[in-house]
DNA sequence: TGGGTTCATGACAGCGATTCTCACTTATCA
DNA sequence: TGATAAGTGAGAATCGCTGTCATGAACCCA
């Protein structure tokens, strides 16, 4: 049960216009534009309550801070360009959540899981070799 | 072309006696029991070398410090249960391991990635049921 | 074997991300 | 409207990790 606040509206608001995961500091960022006397920890706070009601799900990336991004886009998972470190949303039919619920060996219950991939993007694997067409229209 | 030094050794030793990952700070602590003045800069130091030669891999668990085992185990992957923290080895033949190398939809090429399970191990599954006197088996 | 040249080390300051604390403010409900 | 408990903002504190620098040790060559 928690309070409708300005800074948690402001904290949503910011995350749904998003285009990709924000770190707590960009959320931070962003929503001084709306709400100018927000604080870090509040975002942080709330970032945190609200992953708790399940309203945005923190993205979990190696060496970085931890994103937030709105829950509800279905399932899926990132890319992270190893050269230029740029996020990718990778989208499609995920094998792992298949054991989503499963009971591994060992009586590990799985509630959920995380992945991430890493690699050049095409940009980066252009740059490396030599030079093809290939696009990286991800989002 | 990195120097042989005692510092290094008890450092790799440390891993190999580990039952299981162990972050910087667990590898420091236990390094000093041969050790005595090994300091933790160098613990860090040396993992991210020994990294790069490909002596120790390193494993991101979300929330949680980087923690580093011997490379040569094989692949596997890792589960944290949401309980009692605990972080347990998977094995056997891995659904992602099949896009290593491949290129997916807008060029993104896949060099390795990271999976993480979550969920409750056996004892802490038996403790919110009933209770009974599961062994934690850590790999 | 000795001596010089690097590279590695240890100590510690510093940095970024995150959490804690505390006094103050405000949403909510009777 | 007023009480009160939850939320807020500011800044200190903590944690994981990296950078710096003087000192020490491994390696190469004579």
């Amino acid at each position: 049960m928690s309070r409708r606040t300005e800074q948690r509206e402001a904290i949503l608001h910011t995350l749904a216009e998003a285009e990709g995961p924000l770190t707590a500091q960009e959320v931070h960022d962003r929503a001084r534009a709306v709400h100018p006397t927000i604080g870090l920890a509040t975002v942080y706070r709330n970032l945190s309550s609200l992953e708790q009601d399940g309203a945005v799900v923190a993205v979990h990336l190696p060496q970085d801070a931890t994103r937030y991004e709105t829950a509800g886009r279905g399932h899926h998972h990132h890319f992270r360009c190893v050269k230029c470190q740029t996020v990718f949303e990778i989208e499609g039919s995920c094998p792992v959540a298949l054991l989503e619920g499963a009971t591994l060996p060992g009586g590990l219950t799985v509630l959920g899981h995380e992945l991430v991939f890493f690699g050049k993007c095409a940009s980066c694997a252009d740059a490396a070799g030599r030079r093809a067409g290939a696009v990286a229209g991800v989002a």
